[in-house]
DNA sequence: GAAGGTCAAGCGCA
DNA sequence: CTGCGCTTGACCTT
């Protein structure tokens, strides 16, 4: 286990030849964290998905929201969102084309996400992902595809992740349900997808009505 | 357009 | 206590 840079470096949790999985614990301060988890919370269009499993239909435990948007003019990302000054500030440590942004809220310890890995053919190669998290703290589990243990790591309010294209290829991770009280925790990750997607992306996103019939 | 992959809850196990 | 692996099935870039 790599000890904490003292000079604000991330630390390394897996390694590649993209970058692998690094993590920085105190990315933005935890005043500017708690008002952007007050803004997304209060602001996104939140989504509650259900899933059928044997007979029953289940909530998917989180909310989510979901923006595509252009990367040059940042088109999509809703204004009165503080989304354009968190990508601005994860562009500056973690440079990407991203243009697409996935919020989810894990209410509580209840809320949860399977052991998974992004899709590879929703991203483009090469591109990394970054994840901010804010509010409570929760634990991911990073674990290698081909065996081993799992690495458990505690998401602080105001951390960055960023995990190469290729590490989803090697590792999977999620986040545990768990029986401590914990307030709600939220993820904001951004992603480089390829252009027929995020065209796709577009077009399935709330737009101006421009009907020419 | 077809079809293989995904991923929910709960259980048993180590 | 906690993680993991197995199960079925509707839906498939939210």
């Amino acid at each position: 286990m790599p000890g904490l840079d003292l000079f604000g470096g991330p630390l390394q949790l897996v390694d590649d030849e993209e970058g692998g999985i690094r993590y920085w614990p105190g990315f933005v301060d935890g005043g500017e964290a708690a008002a952007w988890f007050d803004a997304l919370r209060d602001g996104c269009d939140w989504r509650h998905q259900r899933r059928t499993m044997y007979e029953r239909v289940v909530d998917v435990p989180r909310l989510q929201a979901w923006y595509p948007f252009d990367p040059a003019s940042l088109q999509g990302l809703p204004a009165q969102l503080p989304l354009a000054a968190i990508l601005v500030r994860i562009r500056a440590v973690v440079p990407g084309g991203y243009n697409s942004v996935g919020l989810n809220l894990y209410r509580d310890g209840r809320d949860s996400v399977a052991m998974h890995n992004d899709k590879l053919h929703m991203l483009l190669p090469g591109q990394p992902i970054a994840l901010l998290s804010l509010g409570a703290p929760r634990r991911m589990n990073i674990r290698a595809k081909a065996g081993g243990h799992a690495l458990g790591i505690d998401l602080q309010p105001g951390s960055l992740l960023a995990m190469s294209h290729a590490s989803q290829l090697t590792h999977e991770h999620g986040i545990p349900k768990t029986t401590r009280p914990v307030p709600p925790r939220m993820s904001v990750v951004f992603r480089a997808r390829p252009e027929q997607d995020a065209a796709a992306d577009r077009r399935a996103a709330p737009a101006p009505a421009k009907g020419w019939r």
